[in-house]
DNA sequence: GCGACAG
DNA sequence: ATCTTGTCGC
């Protein structure tokens, strides 16, 4: 009965060392601190900016009813041997080379822990909305959506209990990226895994020492936390999902997950660096577009 | 002022 | 995101 949207007061952020000069207590949802974008608004353009501020008080929003407690599913989907068979989904959207506007929106559904496709759903879209970093998701969301309803309302059977997302959760300039987005939208246990570190001013860079941190990962399900420099947040982890990675993976929580359990998730799903609902959701919508899609229809 | 910017 | 050839290695 209790949906509090809150994060929990456990949920607290890990204070990089020393200083007592920041307290320690503060909690993801509470940070309202906007390490930003800042330079690139002189060079965007005046109708841009426009969307872009309201936009930014949309994620306000949204973030307050963030949560990064593990829902129940998640908890007995890491838990449980393997008595129970979960669902994990792997949205993505592939773009037309030279097309701004049509795209293939995909969510593939894997049994969990067996990883067996159990569902695939590939949808034409037109995108409507500009790509502005840090605005991914009111680019993509609605879509995402969509297909998410799909499942739920036409094959409830396969409803995944979590859903991965190409790109990033809390790991964002303000604590809100798509994954967030789509998981509290939704309601739904959502996490993403970004293939590049998303920089956020003065806090998070790839700099020497992340590359270091980099070349620490030795083997397989090795990470490092992302926190930031200047803010003492933990946004995230980056991880070696699998063996022959070089580079690691970005994982961080979108909505009802907390940073190890989604970090485990995203590891178990890996065969090869992206885990396989994004891998399968990514490949596949950009063969539909291959078949489907001759610059016409 | 320039540069750093998920997909 | 997308465009690209070969190349090194298991």
């Amino acid at each position: 009965m209790e949906e509090s949207s809150v994060p929990s007061p456990e949920q607290k952020v890990a204070a990089s060392a020393s200083g007592p000069n920041r307290q320690c207590t503060e909690t993801f949802g509470e940070d309202d601190g906007d390490r930003n974008l800042s330079g690139s608004e002189q060079t965007l353009d005046p109708a841009l900016l426009e969307i872009k501020r309201k936009w930014e008080l949309e994620q306000k929003e949204l973030k307050k009813k963030i949560s990064l407690e593990d829902d129940r599913n998640v908890e007995k989907m890491l838990s449980n041997p393997d008595s129970d068979t979960f669902y994990v989904g792997g949205m993505d959207i592939s773009f037309v080379k030279g097309d701004d506007v049509n795209a293939c929106a995909a969510l593939v559904v894997f049994s969990f822990p067996d990883l067996e496709v159990v569902y695939e759903d590939y949808q034409m879209i037109q995108l409507t909305q500009p790509y502005i970093p840090g605005f991914l998701a009111f680019r993509e969301m609605d879509f995402m959506i969509q297909l998410y309803n799909n499942v739920k309302e036409n094959n409830t059977q396969y409803t995944p209990q979590v859903i991965m997302v190409d790109g990033n959760g809390i790991l964002h300039p303000r604590g809100v990226g798509s994954a967030c987005h789509l998981g509290v939208l939704l309601d739904v246990p959502c996490l993403g895994v970004a293939k590049n570190l998303f920089f956020i001013e003065n806090d998070i860079d790839r700099n020497e020492e992340h590359m270091e941190q980099i070349a620490s990962l030795k083997q397989s399900g090795d990470t490092f936390p992302l926190v930031g420099s200047s803010s003492g947040i933990t946004y995230g982890k980056a991880l070696k999902s699998c063996e022959k990675a070089t580079k690691p993976v970005y994982v961080s929580p979108g909505h009802k997950i907390s940073i190890d359990s989604a970090t485990e998730l995203v590891h178990r799903c890996s065969k090869y660096r992206v885990p396989e609902p994004i891998r399968q959701a990514d490949l596949n919508s950009r063969e539909y577009l291959r078949v489907n899609f001759k610059d016409g229809s």
